[in-house]
DNA sequence: GGCATAAAGAACCGATCGGTTCATTAAAGA
DNA sequence: TCTTTAATGAACCGATCGGTTCTTTATGCC
C-alpha cells in the first residue's frame, strides 16, 4: 500500500487560491505558494505541472465553487437572483477582495492561454445566466443587452473592491442599480 | 555649457507608458523599459528614482494627458460629454487596451503607495466631473448616485477590453447604457 | 522485517530581477 | 585646447525566480 497522502488536491487549491487572488499570477512566487499550502515545492510539482497549471486549476476550482452557490440558478429566476449575484458574487469566498476571475482579466496577456479560455467561457455562461433571469421578468428592454450591462457593472464593481475606499458605498450602489434595471 | 540632453523627460514617459500599460508594474522589467525608451538603465536611473518612481510618473503623465482632452469639461455639460467619455476614455492613447489607471487598480497591493493615492484622487475627480455633467441635465435620479453607477460601468468596460472578444459590442453597449441613463 | 508510497528538504540549475558604480566616449561652450 | 555636462555600456551586486533532481525520513500494508 505505501504511505497515504497527507493532503488533498482540493485542499491545496483551497490554500493556493488566496495567494493568486491577492498577488496575481506574475507576482505569486512558488515560495509563497509553498508556505500557503504547506506543501513542499517538490510536492507541488508532483501534483501539478508547475505554476501555470496550479494557477489554472485554482481558477477552475474558484469558478466551480462559485457555480455551486447557484446564485443565478435558484428558482424562481428573476431580479432577486441578479441582486444576490451582485451583492455576493464580488465578495470573495476566502476573505479576498473582488472577483478572482475579474482580477485575472488584467493579466490576460501573460496568462497561460488555457486560463484565458476558462475566463472567457465563464463570462459567456454568466452572461447567459443573467439574461435568463432577466428574461423571466419580461422587461421592455432586450434581455441580452441588459444582461451585458449588468455584467459590465459587475466587472467594474469587482475591480473597485481592490481600492481601500468606497466599500460601504457598494451596497447602496447595487441598490441604486437594481432600482434602475427593475424599471426597464 | 556641456553636452545637451538628447531626450526629454516627457519623451521617456511617453515610451515607458505603453510598457507599464501592457505588462503592469510587476511584470515590466527594466530591460524592457530600456528597450522601449531607448535610454540606458543608468540614464533612466539618473532621471528617475528607480522603477517605482518611473511608474508613478508614467501614471501621472497618463492622467494629465487624459485630462487635457477635456472629455468631461467641454461646454455645454451634459450627456454628450458622458457618452464621449465612455467611448473614448477607455480607448488607449498609445494603441493600448482599456484604461491604464483602471488596469493598475488590480495591482494596488504591490504598487507604491503614492501610485495608489494618484489613482484614488483621479477617481474622485472623475466622479465629481461626471456628477457635474449629469446634474446639468436635471435628471430625476440623484446625480451623485448616477455618477457612481456610470463610473463603475466605465471601470468594467475598461477591464473588458483586456479580453480578446467582444470589442465590437462595446460601442453598442455604451449606446444601450446612454439610452437608459438619459431617461433617469 | 520487507516493501511500497509519500513527504520533506536541501542542493542545484540557468536565468533574470532591480539597483549601483565606473570608465569611456560624445558633444557642447569657453 | 580645456572644461563641463550627457550618454553609453559593461561589469557587478545580492537576491529571487521557476524548475529539477536526489537523498532522507516517515508511514502505511503484507
Amino acid at each position: 500500500m505505501g504511505r497515504p497522502k497527507t493532503f488533498t488536491r482540493e485542499a491545496v487549491l483551497e490554500k493556493a487560491l488566496p495567494v493568486f487572488w491577492r498577488q496575481g499570477f506574475a507576482d505569486a512566487s512558488l515560495h509563497e505558494l509553498e508556505h500557503a499550502t504547506g506543501v513542499n515545492k517538490s510536492g507541488l510539482y508532483a501534483e501539478f505541472n508547475g505554476k501555470e497549471d496550479l494557477f489554472v486549476q485554482s481558477l477552475r476550482y474558484y469558478l466551480e465553487r462559485l457555480e455551486k452557490q447557484g446564485l443565478l440558478t435558484a428558482e424562481p429566476l428573476g431580479w432577486s437572483n441578479v441582486e444576490r449575484f451582485l451583492k455576493r458574487g464580488a465578495c470573495g469566498l476566502a476573505g479576498q477582495k473582488g472577483c478572482f476571475a475579474v482580477n485575472s482579466m488584467r493579466e490576460c496577456a501573460i496568462l497561460p492561454p488555457e486560463a484565458v479560455g476558462v475566463i472567457d467561457r465563464s463570462r459567456s455562461k454568466l452572461k447567459q445566466l443573467l439574461a435568463r433571469n432577466i428574461e423571466a421578468e419580461r422587461p421592455r428592454m432586450n434581455a441580452d443587452a441588459l444582461a451585458e450591462l449588468v455584467l459590465t457593472f459587475f466587472t467594474g464593481l469587482s475591480m473597485e473592491r481592490n481600492l481601500s475606499s468606497g466599500r460601504p458605498s457598494s451596497v447602496r450602489k447595487i441598490d441604486d442599480l437594481m432600482n434602475v434595471v427593475r424599471t426597464l
